[in-house]
DNA sequence: GTCTATAGACTGATAGAC
DNA sequence: GTCTATCAGTCTATAGAC
């Protein structure tokens, strides 16, 4: 019944600079955050940033480490699930994500760019190459369909690659598109919703209609 | 018949200097870009660059520019044509688009950053906000077709928003989605030059069937 | 734990030789 | 035009006071 000592009352130093960090970080990318800027955000002094993490970089891997596991772990549960069925995996999974991208529009331009400036380090060293998919359900009823429909033609790498596509980039376009159109961030919001029922019905007349063409 | 006094017969200095830039601005961004890097890059000094451009952001404004107009230019070609029907013009346009892709990959994400990175200069200081809407063809041929399709509830921002997202995403996420399939760069570009087909008739089925949703 | 002050390395830009 | 040498400013990281 008792709590772990120090969870947190409200926040400690450490956690107050790890979210200034998360904040200057997935807003301009690591080579453009100077560690100036994370203390002026945290409201602290510079040198307490080197006290509490050691260096920029060890502090930018924890940050990093943390968005890779909100997209990963927080998927893994859905697509692990054997209660539900593939469809309605995927409709979860896309209003998981969008519901994660409206509270987070920043993150996958900023995974992507720094994944796209140092592959090698991103991809090897912060342990994301772990995830076994042979065990996942998702795949298993995938291989399942995949058996039964012989008719489809198409390879399923597009259809995973429609599914991101159509979930993931409006938001990073979204400065230059809301620029170009003077939708306001709302109005942004609105239409990302309507696609959490959109997206899936897409997915599946593409999936009925690619082999019939 | 006689041609500019020394139109590069072979690469000016000047022309290798900002094709140097081009590569390493394009691949690294901007805040990660060293001086230092683009006269490696380029076989020079270090002192020719300012010698040339002045400053950093000078020849970085210049690269940024071109890869704009590269967008935008090429593009008003095609949407501007009287020629061609809407259902034409977005073939064209994905099949231009994907060729100019895998030649040039790192396009989207460096534009898309760097937007982000700095908005305000990046929209309105390198007169990226000149194109006038109204007078485009395309636009035309669009409202004519809005006008007799009045069961199409669907916000037509949601298909160019698919058009881009199918188009494009695929690029952007090249490098994180060829990691973890063990996919080859030939086997990805292979893949984008099925999609100059089958993105056009996932666009038609989804304007087809939203409505009868 | 939190601060000020500063060391030590690096960066963009320029002066000046050739 | 192209180079070497170097300046002035900025950055990360640390030493040391409190």
């Amino acid at each position: 019944m008792k709590k772990q000592p120090e969870i947190e009352k409200n926040p400690s130093t450490e956690e107050k600079i790890k979210e200034a960090a998360r904040r200057v970080f997935t807003k301009k990318g690591y080579a453009a955050t100077r560690t100036r800027d994370i203390a002026e955000e945290s409201g602290f002094n510079l040198a307490l940033i080197n006290y509490y993490f050691r260096s920029k970089e060890k502090l930018f891997d924890i940050i990093m480490l943390e968005h890779l596991q909100i997209f990963i772990h927080s998927v893994m549960g859905i697509v692990n699930d054997p209660e539900t069925t593939l469809q309605e995996k995927m409709e979860i999974l896309i209003s998981h994500y969008i519901d994660m991208l409206i509270k987070n529009p920043d993150i996958p331009l900023f995974v992507l760019s720094e994944i796209n400036a140092n592959p090698v380090k991103l991809i090897s060293k912060l342990g994301f190459n772990k995830v076994q998919h042979g065990n996942i359900y998702l795949v298993k009823q995938w291989k399942e369909l995949a058996a039964t429909q012989k008719q489809l033609l198409i390879n399923p790498i597009h259809i995973i690659m429609n599914v991101l596509s159509l979930t993931i980039f409006p938001f990073i376009s979204s400065p230059l598109l809301r620029n170009r159109t003077g939708m306001s961030l709302e109005a942004f919001n609105k239409l990302m919703e309507e696609r959490k029922k959109l997206i899936p019905v897409w997915i599946n007349v593409m999936i009925g209609n690619s082999n019939t063409n």
